[in-house]
Order: structure tokens, then C-alpha cells, then sequence
DNA sequence: TGATTCACG
DNA sequence: ACGTACGTGAATCAA
């Protein structure tokens, strides 16, 4: 007999974060299902086993030892996506007749440890499918493990028996404990001793085989003082975690192996929800007969509340002027609208855009007082601009509130959410023929928004969508209407210039080389430069040869071809992304429209597209040629203001580092202050290399530095680096606490958060995987510092833009750099717009430091920054 | 479509 | 022993 036992949770995590996500139309996930049941097929095609038994943690907490609480806390930062996938699994397997086990105060490791000895008792063989090294300690005559890893990107399995656990790690699959012992292990909150890496544990207990025997023989043993030392400090978290670390086998589970078998299948069940879950070749991947779907039962829910929906003709608007309260949702084509749908209560109406009073209604209706939903402010307030009014009276934006309640999504239409918040749907009555995506949408909306403003208010974040997103939505629309004057004619003969001069360095590049190539192409120009030229090369990337610009800076001093390459990569990259890029979003009004996405960062930034406006060249002389190009319109003036250092001082704000504070309160500027500090020099002794030193730390500290990383920056040998690192960090010691702060509250919580309370969840903090989880940490660091200065500069526009309206200036807000705000004024108040911009960005918050604004003005961009 | 490269804060 | 700084978008190549 032979038996598969899953390590379910394990196996569910791995398929959640290793598959992309997955949704059936309705918006329910079923990435970690897919991928889990993709796994399933694989180990079961592998070892054939007799019986397969599935072991699922309970998802109450549940804890291995009483202490055990204490230590887990910081784990389950779960995202409710993959939760809502393990009832479905646990159904499905229960359908095709696999024994589930789920027990009350047991880890699925304890089961699958019970699981297994019973398999060595009764002579049957155990193979334990999971991706948690843990189970290693489990291998014996009878029991193998199958480890399901990740291999440069592709999943990889590998089996691990007694030779293999010797040959990997030279001690015996139960001594493994006690090298956790020792070790610790991070992802399970293990402490270990401190000091003692997987290095020395693994020597000790090759050596002495058992934590008990260390300690028993301590004073015998040959230990180098610094590891005695440790050892003898860390006895109580050597024990302590060597009790945490063993899986208990004797949960309680029937003794007798042949209760695993398979029990008969629900083939018709199975099918049903399989199909429900969209998942067709799965049905036969499984062996299951896809005829067997039975016909739809009655749903046994309670009935749904019902929605009268009704067509209606234009003139129905006006009726909607009334001041009440109105859900809108619309059908567009581009910029136009085809039909809109009003929601009251349990009445909805559609309404066809007739090409005759639609718009002028609609308009109206848009403009006229009274609370309303959508699910796309800014497209409605656009819509309404263009039409000659002012959307008014929006309280929610549903894709606004999803995006606020997870900055992670990618999906924030109102079907997705509604699955995702479990809103209460709607059922509909009338003309439903018609508009069918509209309708649907109709149909759950009141009850997204509900649910929607009750998170936002369990998670403090109604503030975040009522003062700043909502308000922003209308003043992006705006800004997306106005667009940014451009010199059409500058940029031509800027792209001709260029054009010139890649002739001319391609040829150079082909003599240097004696060849002609693609030197666009990483693949033919590795093969130039590292096979043909024999140019030393890092093996870098998945295919191949890396030849990105800080290899190619590395060798350039060995062929002259290397700085002609570079060189070409900077002129055909202005040429195509913004001489040709630019003049193709040129729009006949000789103005460029960016698109802002208000939902896409992570930190609550606002980003920009078709064009980007927010990387226009400004660091090399000929780069920043592009932004002479960029104009203010006949009789006006740009007003360029921008914060100086604000994430610093958000930073300085939040640490409340008393050192850092006084950095931004004397006359000095910060970096330079910061090398003084660093290196240990009177100010006036810090030199300009010092300076731009000091500068890169603290660029390394807003976002979550590594010592290695800072030395490659800089050109310093990692150690040196992490010299800095030290002296910065014990002369900001606030800093430094702030910053190991920031990762415990995320662990704590699963989420770091921004001082207006804006939310990124963090699941990565409780991978298993060093590198995810270290990137976890990294952003736990950032997005408190980046995402309150995203806050503030969102809050100054919102301040900004209400200015220059209440004084009736003649200026407008056209432009965003997440530092930088940019006006377009008519020339005879670009002066007190200045004034304005500096006054309102100042103020916008309030933080233990000042906030400085420098503020230029200028007929073009360069000339204004 | 994904990977690579590079422009910005 | 591992890989190696946060956040974006666009163009291009290669499969």
C-alpha cells in the first residue's frame, strides 16, 4: 500500500503565488485551486499511490505547542483571495472522494507526521507532497517527501529520501530538528540562537547529532569561544525552539491506513463545481465525464431582492434633477457615452443615447444637486467638463473604494468587487434583454457600495476616499482635459538632429566591432561584444548574456565600441519614446492629453500614460532638451513648483528622529549634513564625493537598503557600504527603530500603512521564501515614507486647485511628478500663482519639519524647473 | 506575451 | 547560502 499524503496549506500557498492571478468571470479566484489541483495531477502521475489524504491546518488559529500562539502571530497575514479558495477545494475533494482531514488544534504537519508513522509502523509507503522544507524531518524507510519548489521562475520537484536528506545536509532526517534548533527558521517564527546560522548548526549537529547532547556536554565539547558564548546565551531559545520546531505524530486519526482509500466519486458534484469554477479541461484532465453536469438545481439561497429595470427615453433625465439620490452607471465608446442607467431603490432605468437631447440632459442631470455613486468619477467628470458642467455630488466611486481597500488589485470593476466584498445582488425584473454587461452591473451595485463604504470604515480608510481620492478624481479629469502645449516643430527638428547622430554612431559601432548587427537587440549584442570581441560577461539574465547599462559601464574601458553602445541606447531610446512617442500623442488642439491612472501604485501615487509625462528626460543636457519642448500657450507662463526632499522629511516626520529633524531645521543642506555625520567630518570638511555618498544612503534607507546594493551604487566594496550603513543608522538611531518598527507592525498586521492610513498588505512578509519575504521587508520600510508623501502632494492639489478657483485666477493645475505640480497662468498672475503653489504645497500637512516648495516659472519646462 | 532596457520621482 | 534598493510606463526583441 502507498500513500500520498498533501500538506494542502502548503501546496494551496505555493499555487496562489506561483500562478498568476486567475478569476472566473464573476470575480471569484481560482488561481491556488488551478494550481493546486495542476500539482495534484503531477505527484499522483509520479508516485501512483493507492491512497492520496489531504491535510488541512483549521483556519481558526491553531496553535502546535501553548506557546506556539505567541510566536505564529505574525504570520497570517493571509489575503481573503486565497482564503476563499480552500472551501472549494476541501468541497471538490470531497466530491472525488478523498479523505479530508482537518483537525481542531492540529497543524496539517501534525497530520501528515501521524500519517507517516503510522506508514512506518504498518510497513506501507508514505509520500508527503508539500513545498515547507519542515517535512524533511519526517523521511524515513517508508516515508519519502516531494518537494515542490521554484527553479529560476518554473515550478521543480524534487524527491527526498534518507540518501538524499545525508547527501544534502550530512545528518539524519530527524536530526534536522535539531539543527532548526539552532538555526531557527524564520518563515515559521522559530527564534533558534542567535548568531548561529544554518552553517554552524549543521556542523554541530554532524558532529554532536542532538541539541540534549550539547548541552549535557557542553564543557567537553571543542567550540570556538565566539560560538560558546552563543550557545551558552542562547540554551533557553535552543530548547524552546526545539520544541517548536518538532511536528508532533500522534494527532488523533483513525490507526487503521486502509479508511484513506478513495471512496466512491460524485462525478455529477464534482463536474458541476468544476464548471462553476470555469474550469473545463480540468473536468477531463481529472478523469471525469463532462456530460455528467447535472442540470441547474434550485438555488436554496434566500431569494433576492428584486429590481424592476425599465427603458425609458431622454426626457426622463429631468425627472432625475429632483436633488435625490441617484446610483449612475454608464455604457461608453471612447470619450461618448451610449447609454446610461439610473438606479432609486429597487427601480433602475436604462437610457439609450439618442445622439439628440442625451447629452444635454444628461449633462444636466450630471450637474444638478443631489448624492450620487459611480463606479468611474473621473470619466464622468470628464464627460461632463466636455459638455459644459461640473459633475457634482459624488460620494463613492466604487473602483475609487476597491482600489483604497487593496492598492494591489488589478481589477476594480464593480462585478469583481462584488464577488470579491460578497455584495448583495439584485434580481432582475423588466426589460433585461438589452445592456446586458450594464445591467449586471446594476444588478449588484447598491449593494457594492454598501458593503464598500462599511470596509473603508472598519479599516479607517473612509477619510483617504472622501478627502483625497474623490476630489482628486475630478481635478485629474480636468488636468487630463487640458492637456500640456507641446512645440511640434522643436521636437521634429530635435528628432532629426538625433537622427543624424545614430547614423553616425551606428557606423562607428559597426567599424569598431567589424560587424553589422541589431545593437538593439541584448541577444546579437552579447554575442558581439562576449563571443566575437571576448569582452568579459556576467552571465546574467534567464537568456542569455545581461547587457544592461551598469555590465556595459563595467567594460567599457576594455573596447571603444562599449560607450558608441551606450551612447546609440540613449539617442534611439529619446528618438522613439519621446520625439516619436510625443508627436504621436500630439492631439489637433497641438496639445498632449496624459491619462492618469489613479488605481495602479501600490504606494498611492498616481501614475501616467499614453503618454507618460512623468519620465520626460531631465538628467543628461541632451535629454532635457525634450523639456524645452514642452511650452506654456500664447500669453502664459509655466509655474513649476516642487518639494525639496519630501520623502526624507516624511522620514525625519516618522521617525521623529531628533537628528534628522534638526537636519531640515538648520540652514544646511541634508546630504551634506549627512556625510558629516556619516564620515565623521565638520561640515565644511565634506567633500563633494562624500556628499554624493551620503546622498545615495539616504536614497538607500527610504527604500529598505542592503549593504551589497549600496556599495554596487556607489563603487565601494560591500563592507564599506555597510559601514555606512552602521554609522548612519546609530547616528539616526530614531531611524533605525522607525525602520525595525515599520517591518514588526507589518508582520503584526499584515499591511504597511501611510500616516493617513492608507494600506498596502503584505503577504509576501510571510513567504517562506527568503528572497520574497526580504522584499516584503523592504516595502514594509518604503511604503510608509513614499505613500505619505504620495498623500501629501495629492492633498496640496486638491488644495491648489480650490485655490486658483475661489480666487478666479486665470491658471490651471496641468501637470504631476509626484513631487512636482506644474500651472499653466495667464501671464499677468503667474507671480501670485507662485505665491499660490508654494503657500498651499507648504501647508498641505503639517509635519514635525517645514516643508519647502521651490517654485520657477518659465515660457517652457526646462526654463521653469 | 514576457523579458530586457531605460526614462522619471 | 541566498540575491541583492522603492515606485512607475514605453519601446523593442524574440518566441
Amino acid at each position: 500500500m502507498k500513500i500520498l499524503a498533501v500538506d494542502s496549506n502548503s501546496i494551496m500557498n505555493r499555487a496562489f503565488y506561483g500562478i498568476k492571478m486567475l478569476t472566473t468571470k464573476d470575480g471569484f479566484f481560482t488561481n491556488a485551486v488551478y494550481g493546486f489541483l495542476s500539482i495534484l495531477l503531477t505527484s499522483v502521475a509520479e508516485t501512483k499511490p493507492d491512497a492520496i489524504v489531504f491535510a488541512f491546518d483549521v483556519h481558526a488559529p491553531t496553535f502546535r505547542h501553548e506557546f506556539y500562539k505567541e510566536y505564529k502571530a505574525g504570520r497570517h497575514a493571509t489575503p481573503q483571495e486565497l482564503i476563499d479558495q480552500f472551501p472549494v477545494v476541501k468541497e471538490l475533494l470531497g466530491y472525488l472522494g478523498y479523505p479530508v482531514i482537518a483537525i481542531e488544534g492540529w497543524e496539517a504537519d501534525d497530520i501528515l507526521g501521524t500519517v507517516s508513522r503510522l506508514c512506518e509502523e504498518q510497513g506501507a509507503d508514505c509520500v508527503i507532497s508539500t513545498g515547507d522544507r519542515d517535512s524533511l524531518q519526517l523521511i524515513g524507510e517508508h516515508t519519502k517527501v516531494r518537494l515542490a519548489t521554484t527553479k529560476m521562475g518554473a515550478p521543480v520537484s524534487t524527491m527526498m529520501d534518507i540518501p538524499a536528506v545525508h547527501k544534502k545536509y550530512g545528518v539524519e532526517p530527524l536530526e534536522l530538528i535539531e539543527v532548526k534548533a539552532l538555526m531557527g527558521d524564520s518563515s515559521d517564527n522559530i527564534p533558534g540562537v542567535p548568531g548561529i546560522g544554518e552553517k554552524t548548526a549543521l556542523d554541530l549537529i554532524q558532529r554532536y547529532h542532538s541539541v540534549d547532547y550539547i548541552y549535557e556536554h557542553f564543557d567537553e565539547l571543542e567550540l570556538k569561544p565566539a560560538q560558546r558564548k552563543k550557545l551558552e546565551e542562547g540554551k533557553d531559545l535552543a530548547y524552546l525552539s526545539r520544541r517548536l520546531g518538532e511536528i508532533n505524530r500522534f494527532a488523533p486519526i483513525s490507526q487503521d491506513l486502509s479508511d484513506l482509500l478513495p471512496k466512491e466519486r460524485d462525478e455529477a458534484a464534482a463536474v458541476a463545481l468544476l464548471t462553476r469554477l470555469e474550469m473545463y479541461k480540468m473536468i477531463e484532465r481529472l478523469g471525469l465525464d463532462p456530460t455528467m453536469a447535472p442540470e441547474k438545481t434550485e438555488e436554496n439561497s434566500a431569494p433576492a431582492r428584486e429590481m424592476e429595470v425599465s427603458f425609458e427615453p431622454c426626457s426622463i433625465l429631468s425627472e432625475y434633477c429632483d436633488g435625490m439620490s441617484t446610483d449612475v452607471l454608464f455604457e461608453a465608446e471612447g470619450d461618448d457615452l451610449t447609454a446610461v442607467c439610473l438606479i432609486r431603490g429597487e427601480k433602475t432605468v436604462l437610457i439609450e443615447n439618442d445622439g439628440f437631447f442625451f447629452d444635454a440632459e444628461f449633462a444636466r442631470f450630471l450637474c444638478s444637486k443631489g448624492e450620487k455613486r459611480t463606479d468611474d468619477l473621473k470619466f464622468l467628470c470628464r464627460w461632463a467638463e466636455n459638455h459644459g458642467g461640473e459633475a457634482e455630488g459624488f460620494l463613492m466611486d466604487s473602483s475609487l473604494a476597491g482600489y483604497i481597500l487593496n492598492v494591489s488589485g488589478d481589477d476594480y470593476t464593480a462585478e469583481r468587487l462584488a464577488a470579491l466584498y460578497h455584495a448583495e445582488k439584485f434580481e432582475l425584473k423588466g426589460d433585461v434583454d438589452a445592456h446586458s454587461e450594464l445591467l449586471s452591473k446594476a444588478a449588484v451595485f447598491p449593494g457594492l457600495c454598501t458593503v464598500l463604504r462599511a470596509e473603508l470604515e472598519s479599516c479607517g480608510e473612509e477619510k483617504i476616499l472622501d478627502e483625497i481620492e474623490l476630489p482628486l478624481a475630478k481635478i485629474l479629469a480636468s488636468m487630463e482635459l487640458r492637456g500640456f502645449k507641446i512645440d511640434p516643430e522643436g521636437i521634429r527638428s530635435f528628432g532629426e538632429e538625433l537622427s543624424v547622430t545614430i547614423d553616425e554612431t551606428q557606423q562607428r559601432i559597426f567599424e569598431l566591432c567589424g560587424e553589422e548587427f541589431n545593437i538593439l537587440s541584448p541577444k546579437q549584442l552579447g554575442v558581439v561584444l562576449f563571443e566575437h570581441l571576448g569582452l568579459p560577461a556576467k552571465k546574467k539574465t534567464k537568456s542569455g548574456y545581461s547587457t544592461g547599462a551598469d555590465v556595459l559601464e563595467d567594460i567599457r574601458k576594455y573596447h571603444p565600441a562599449v560607450d558608441e553602445i551606450l551612447e546609440y541606447r540613449k539617442l534611439t531610446k529619446l528618438r522613439s519614446t519621446y520625439v516619436d512617442g510625443l508627436l504621436n500623442a500630439l492631439a489637433p488642439d497641438g496639445r498632449v492629453h496624459t491619462r492618469f491612472n489613479q488605481k495602479e501604485t501600490r504606494t498611492g501615487r498616481i501614475s501616467s500614460l499614453e503618454p507618460n509625462l512623468q519620465n520626460i528626460p531631465i538628467r543628461t543636457e541632451l535629454g532635457s532638451r525634450m523639456r524645452g519642448f514642452f511650452v506654456a500657450k500664447e500669453g502664459f507662463t509655466l509655474v513649476d513648483a516642487d518639494y525639496s526632499q519630501i520623502e526624507l522629511r516624511v522620514l525625519a516626520h516618522l521617525s521623529g528622529d531628533e537628528n534628522m529633524i534638526s537636519a531640515f531645521t538648520g540652514g544646511t543642506d541634508v546630504h551634506t549634513q549627512t556625510a558629516s555625520q556619516v564620515f565623521g567630518v565638520p561640515e565644511d570638511f565634506v567633500t563633494s564625493q562624500m556628499r554624493s555618498r551620503a546622498k545615495a544612503v539616504n536614497f538607500g534607507i527610504v527604500y529598505g537598503i542592503g549593504a551589497w546594493s549600496l556599495g554596487e551604487n556607489i563603487g565601494v566594496p560591500t563592507k564599506e557600504a555597510q559601514q555606512y550603513i552602521d554609522s548612519y543608522l546609530s547616528h539616526y538611531s530614531g531611524v533605525d527603530r522607525f525602520m525595525k518598527e515599520s517591518i514588526e507592525s507589518a508582520k503584526k498586521c499584515g499591511y504597511a500603512v501611510t500616516s493617513y492610513g492608507r494600506r498596502r498588505y503584505l503577504p509576501e512578509l510571510s513567504s517562506s521564501n527568503f528572497n520574497l519575504r526580504s522584499f516584503g521587508e523592504r516595502v514594509a520600510r518604503n511604503m510608509p515614507i513614499q505613500g505619505t508623501a504620495a498623500d501629501i502632494i495629492k492633498l496640496a492639489m486638491v488644495r491648489v486647485e480650490n485655490r486658483l478657483e475661489a480666487e478666479k485666477l486665470d491658471a490651471k493645475l496641468i501637470m504631476q511628478v509626484h513631487d512636482e505640480l506644474i500651472v499653466e497662468a495667464n501671464e499677468n498672475c503667474a507671480q501670485k500663482v507662485a505665491d499660490i503653489l508654494k503657500e498651499e504645497m507648504e501647508n498641505a500637512a503639517s509635519l514635525s519639519v517645514p516643508m519647502e516648495v521651490d517654485v520657477g516659472m518659465g515660457k517652457t519646462w526646462l526654463l521653469a524647473h
